[in-house]
RNA sequence: GGGGGUUUAGCUCAGCUGGUUCAGAGCAUCUGCCUUACAAGCAGAGGGUCGGCGGUUCGAACCCGUCAACCCCCA
């Protein structure tokens, strides 16, 4: 015998027989018919019972039948669980081997009857048919029944059948001994702790689960039917007495003791045959790692206790995190860890998890020989929200080698120049310093703000893009100098020291080639590592430099779209004009526009410039003379394309600006928003207007 | 059966207290480019009725109701 879960039972239709049994009614020349697929269990039988609702029983009120072949007179009860519908609407209860049965009887306070032996015989209790197997017993009672004239008919009968889905056996319920650890009280603080915010899940969605698993919590059954593990300290004697007790010889003297009877001894006493639940010595995991239990007072369990963050799977959240839990709260008086960090579960792309009978996972090694660890690293975290699964393509570990690579270029890029002391730092290369120094510390407060948050694959993608795009993007191609020039001293050691502060950045998802390059970048004292190295910390970054910034990207983009269209060579220089007061415009850039752009001069001027490509850029409109002949059409084109958005967008705007009820009870700043909206939509629709106006003519 | 979750671009996901034309990111796709760090790259572009319907509100991807689909857990 061994106890199955509910989980392990898979339960299929098979044919089966219904036997129709009739039951002597007690003082009573009559007979009550019962149907049953199992007629061995009869011999078990505590009750006979029918829906409260049917007419037919009820007479038999208060009366008793006769259990064929047992002879023992049990009652005829009522209970609504009957389905008067089934058979003859007449149920045997059989408390031992049926759990239908088992809780009718609990609610009816019958008596059960174990009528099996652990190994499926007939056991002495069942009176007839000792020792016989179950299944020859059913065959055995089916003839003493007909014998006896109590069977009635057999029906053929499509039945579920209950198998154990590892050996298929047919399984049938027995009542057995089972210890359990009583919940409810224990498992209140833990409840508590996560709800008031004492410890943190992430991502937050699993509070929901964790709540309602608490304020259900079913009292837990620790006994488990191996033979490895620990076994169960409770020892029995005197038939179902029992004591528990940490060995043999303490348990004999407490059986003493409470039995008042100093004759026993210790073979009298039997160990339950039952190890515990591997989940309840892992429950203490936390305590025990720092030997808490037997030695509280140990430093390193008052060091280490409580810890900043659990990293466990969502589907073990109710047997091991919760449990970590509550025997945190039971033994320490306190939590065991401050966050617990939920992954998600590789998958395939079929959403299939990744399991070695399915042969769906690839293999790590060679995945890191094609894209190396690192890319492999990147790959995963990239695409792994807190508590989402991860499908796994290969795509993934490709973008993070693309990344390694990157990162592995721009390095050669900045290790190829020659440093002359002797050049001026030109002004562009001043400006870029300074707006990367801030747009990194910008990104440094996003990638803290997301790892307090858990928010891996976020802190990863800022991370990503903050080299990738702000440093390899635009900085470097800011400061590269001309084509096998030196750079000048300052912009070097500036870069070197961005570049470190990047790799630190990056080192958390890539370790190996951010070591690498760390250690290369400038000579480092034997044992130095980027391993112990401190992270950068996030400070209060200019805010306005990197809008700035932002808006001369812009222009930058505008005046390369313009190149493209009218197919101006990037080799050849070319003048940009500005149509705004010069003392009004932020000019600090423009030096970087001149540069990236290849410009030969930016002038500002007051007013629109015929025969040129212009473009606009938030107010500011902006023109290229062009020195070959204008594509009128496509220009008119482009312009009234613009137009209509911001026609569009102004008729929105004022459709609000238009309601009283939105002006009435909109806040102050975001009405203040919409004028601007419509102050700004009004004079850009102005200058497009009058650009259209001069193309025309 | 009980409970929890998800649904936003081709894919994987952001979108905090409802408020910028809010509809975003990465990848993928398309178009140009072998420009002397990088074609594993560069410069651009397209792409979505925010699952459906109804409601609350001056205003909804976000709040409420309802329907649907999918996923997970049940010791």
């Amino acid at each position: 015998m061994t106890a199955v879960s509910d989980e392990e039972v898979n339960y299929t239709e098979e044919k089966s027989k219904l036997y129709y049994v009739r039951y002597k009614i007690v003082g009573e020349d009559g007979y009550i018919m019962v149907a049953t697929t199992r007629p061995e269990t009869i011999l078990g039988d505590t009750a006979v019972c029918a829906n409260p609702n049917d007419e037919r029983y009820r007479h038999l009120k208060g009366k008793k039948v006769i259990v064929p072949m047992a002879n023992r007179e049990v009652p005829f009860i009522f209970d609504s669980y009957v389905d008067p519908e089934f058979g003859t609407g007449c149920l045997k209860i059989t408390p031992a081997h049926d759990i239908n049965d088992y809780e009718i009887g609990l609610r009816h306070n019958l008596p059960s009857i174990d009528v099996f032996n652990p190994n499926g015989t007939m056991s002495e209790r069942a009176g007839m048919f000792i020792g016989v197997d179950r299944f020859k017993a059913k065959d055995l009672a089916e003839k003493e029944l007909h014998k006896t004239g109590n069977l009635v008919k057999v029906e053929k009968y499509d039945n579920k059948i209950g198998r154990s889905e590892r050996t298929n056996a047919v399984i049938e319920p027995r009542l057995s001994l089972q210890w359990f650890v009583k919940m409810r009280d224990l498992s209140e603080p833990a409840l508590e702790a996560v709800m008031n915010g004492d410890i943190h899940i992430h991502p937050a969605k699993f509070k929901n689960l964790y709540r309602h698993w608490m304020e259900n919590v079913h009292d837990w059954c620790i006994s488990r039917q191996l033979w490895w593990g620990q076994r169960i300290p409770a020892f029995y004697y005197d038939n179902n007495k029992f004591v528990v007790a940490e060995n043999i010889d303490a348990a004999l003297e407490l059986a003493k003791k409470t039995s008042e009877n100093l004759n026993l001894t210790i073979s009298d006493l039997q160990q339950d045959e039952d190890v515990m639940d591997t989940w309840f010595s892992s429950w203490l995991w936390p305590i025990t790692a720092f030997d808490g239990i037997n030695n509280p007072d140990n430093a390193d369990i008052k060091y280490y206790y409580p810890t900043n963050d659990l990293v466990t799977a969502p589907e073990i959240l109710f047997f091991w995190v919760a449990r970590m839990i509550i025997s945190g709260y039971e033994y320490r008086g306190q939590k065991p860890f401050n966050n617990v960090y939920l992954t998600g579960l590789v998958r395939d792309k079929q959403k299939r998890k990744m399991s070695k009978s399915l042969g769906n996972s690839p293999d790590p090694i060679q995945l890191i020989e094609k894209y190396g660890a690192d890319g492999v690293r990147v790959g995963m975290m990239l695409c792994s929200p807190a508590g989402n699964d991860l499908l796994y393509d290969d795509s993934l570990p490709e973008q993070g080698r693309n990344f390694a690579n990157k990162i592995w270029n721009a390095f050669r890029l900045v290790k190829s120049w020659e440093v002359d002391d002797s050049i001026i730092q030109p002004e562009s290369s001043l400006l870029a310093v300074k707006w990367m120094e801030e747009s990194l510390k910008k990104s440094i407060n996003e990638i803290d703000l997301n790892f307090r948050k858990f928010r891996i694959s976020e802190a990863l993608m800022i991370s990503y893009k903050l080299f990738w795009d702000e440093f390899s993007g635009w900085y470097l191609e800011i400061i590269k100098p001309e084509y096998q020039k030196p750079v000048d001293r300052k912009t070097f050691d500036s870069t070197v020291a961005v570049f470190e502060k990047l790799m630190k950045i990056i080192h958390p998802f890539m370790p190996f080639i951010t070591e690498e390059i760390w250690q290369l970048l400038i000579v480092r004292k034997n044992g130095e590592s980027i391993m112990v190295s401190a992270m950068p910390e996030a400070k209060k970054f200019n805010k306005e430099l990197v809008a700035g910034f932002e808006s001369v990207k812009e222009i930058i983009s505008a005046v390369r779209t313009v190149r493209k269209e009218k197919e101006i060579p990037v080799r050849e220089k070319i003048e940009l004009q500005i149509l705004e007061d010069k003392k009004r415009f932020d000019t600090s850039f423009l030096p970087v526009v001149k540069k990236l752009c290849n410009l030969s001069d930016i002038v500002f001027v007051s007013d629109k410039q015929e025969g040129t490509a212009s473009f606009m850029v938030g107010t500011t409109e902006y023109f290229i003379p062009t020195t070959g002949m204008l594509d009128v059409e496509s220009e008119i084109a482009r312009i009234k394309e613009e137009l209509s958005y911001n026609r569009g967008f102004l008729v929105n705007v004022m459709k609000k600006l238009d309601n009283e009820r939105f002006v009435n009870n909109a806040p102050a700043g975001i009405l203040e928003l919409e004028r601007k909206k419509k102050s700004d939509a009004e004079s850009k629709i102005k200058s497009l207007e009058e650009a259209l106006k001069s193309l025309k003519n």
